[in-house]
DNA sequence: CACAGGATATACT
DNA sequence: GTATATCCTGTGA
């Protein structure tokens, strides 16, 4: 059972908390997610907030597709898109647990640690493999696989990271206590 | 801790 | 057209 176009589609605010501890695979390589952000299209630190560009496409198709972009023209970051078709509203996936493929993740990102495997956005779509290959496509299909939770997460909130407009908004979420963030987060 | 690296968008001239 | 800021990470001080 995985999770489907219906889960993603509505608010990013309701998405983005009950991602956390869902299994994430790509090509079966992932784990855990531990760490998620909200962006929705109201929100000045999104990209969708600007309109609709070449880059940012994805996140104003149907929900339960990724919206994959570069960042800081080096690193690529993975989106999940929500809300309604049309309107831009994408939890971005921080961080990941690393429990599947450990290996084929040692090999891509040139480290043995665990813990640095997944901890950031960048680091975790080299770790899985994902590039701007797998923009706009479906989550519930191949080469993506998505589990819910098995067992509940408890949950902190906090802001988000790396930004500056909108830097005050509490919308970046995680498993409290997880040595797998990529910054350590206390309740707010 | 500072900073390079360099795609993309936006705000200027 | 040119400048500046950005949802980051690895490296070297």
């Amino acid at each position: 059972m995985t999770l489907t176009g219906e889960f993603f589609a509505r608010s990013v605010h309701d998405v983005a908390p009950e991602l956390v501890g869902s299994t994430l695979l790509v090509d079966g390589v992932g784990g855990r997610i531990v760490e998620v952000e909200a962006y929705d299209h109201e929100d000045p630190a999104s990209h969708g907030y600007g309109g609709l560009t070449s880059r940012n496409r994805s996140m104003f198709g149907p929900p339960g597709h990724a919206y994959v972009y570069r960042s800081y023209g080096i690193h690529w970051c993975l989106n999940l898109v929500c809300g309604e078709d049309g309107v831009p509203e994408a939890v971005l996936v921080r961080a990941l647990e690393p429990t599947h493929g450990l290996d084929r993740m040692r090999e891509r990102r040139g480290l043995d640690e665990p813990r640095l495997l997944c901890a950031g956005p960048g680091r975790l779509c080299q770790a899985l493999g994902v590039t701007g290959e797998q923009d706009g496509l479906p989550l519930d299909e191949p080469p993506f696989e998505l589990y819910p939770p098995e067992t509940g997460a408890q949950i902190v909130r906090g802001p988000r990271v790396g930004i500056s407009r909108a830097a005050d908004l509490p919308w970046r979420y995680g498993e409290a206590g997880s040595r797998f963030l990529s910054r350590a987060l206390r309740s707010a």
